[in-house]
DNA sequence: TTGCATTGAGTGCACGTGCATGTAATCTCT
DNA sequence: AGAGATTACATGCACGTGCACTCAATGCAA
């Protein structure tokens, strides 16, 4: 049932181990980058992004409780960087008229420039990293 | 020579958010069951896995340097860590006599059994969690 | 309505991490 | 041999994170 089997265990070890690797070397690089040239954490910009792809176009707000389902972040670790993004001006808390305990995070203008801005340096670590060492 | 290629790019984007995921979810679950069955981190437990897997069989024992290049940490976390081993007992620190600024980190006896104990853990979590959702 | 469980989000705290720095040992060049 | 550069590891510090807890708002049953 469990897999005994040595070679399996063995591939699934090296698999995890190269997995490791490349999300240490794509972190460091995307925190390094994003950090030092547009001020943002990986995370910040994941946040930033997936409140830009926000169906709902004219508002770009999602709920705390949503972003906290993508993001791979406990939700006081949102939490305080929902925080970070506030006091930076990139989004704005709202309360949620439906359910008052509810709060939405809702992309500001200059929210959205910054992600503009982010985006080609994130998308070029992606490219010169993930897509270093396997050829075929 | 960029990548400028819209469908790539969204290829790549969509990788390395499967990468974040797969990372996130083991990464958890290896910290959680590590943790309250055995007392180890995943990098504990990491390390403590190359020292066993060190070719010196007698000894068992690498330099702090070796190590670092091994697991994905920075220098001072890999001191720290094995701080922590060693006051565990797991490992022990003894200085190297061609090259006094060097400390070789030994596995203890204690550190194999600890190892060995967690191994099956270790894969369990690799088996259930890296193959979750790839039967193809 | 009252009472209690549940949910959504913020907070105190401890901890692991990286960066910058410190200290000691070694190397190199003269 | 002596001076400065470099290397190996440890440490002070700030910061982001998770856990446990708190508070407010809502849902639900009596």
């Amino acid at each position: 049932m469990s897999t005994p089997d040595p070679a399996e265990m063995a591939s699934l070890v090296s698999e995890w181990r190269d997995l490791l690797a490349r999300h240490a070397a794509t972190t460091c690089a995307l925190d390094r980058e994003l950090g030092e040239r547009h001020g943002l954490g990986m995370s910040e910009f994941e946040v930033l992004e997936r409140l830009v792809e926000s169906p709902c176009e004219d508002g770009t707000s999602l709920r705390v409780q949503e972003l906290s389902g993508m993001v791979h972040l406990s939700q006081s670790a949102l939490s305080r960087l929902i925080g970070r993004l506030e006091k930076a001006g990139l989004v704005e808390r709202v309360m949620c008229e439906q359910d008052r305990r509810g709060i939405y995070v809702s992309l500001s203008q200059a929210g959205r420039e910054r992600y503009e801005a982010a985006r080609p340096t994130h998308r070029a670590v992606l490219a010169r990293i993930l897509t270093a060492g396997q050829p075929a």
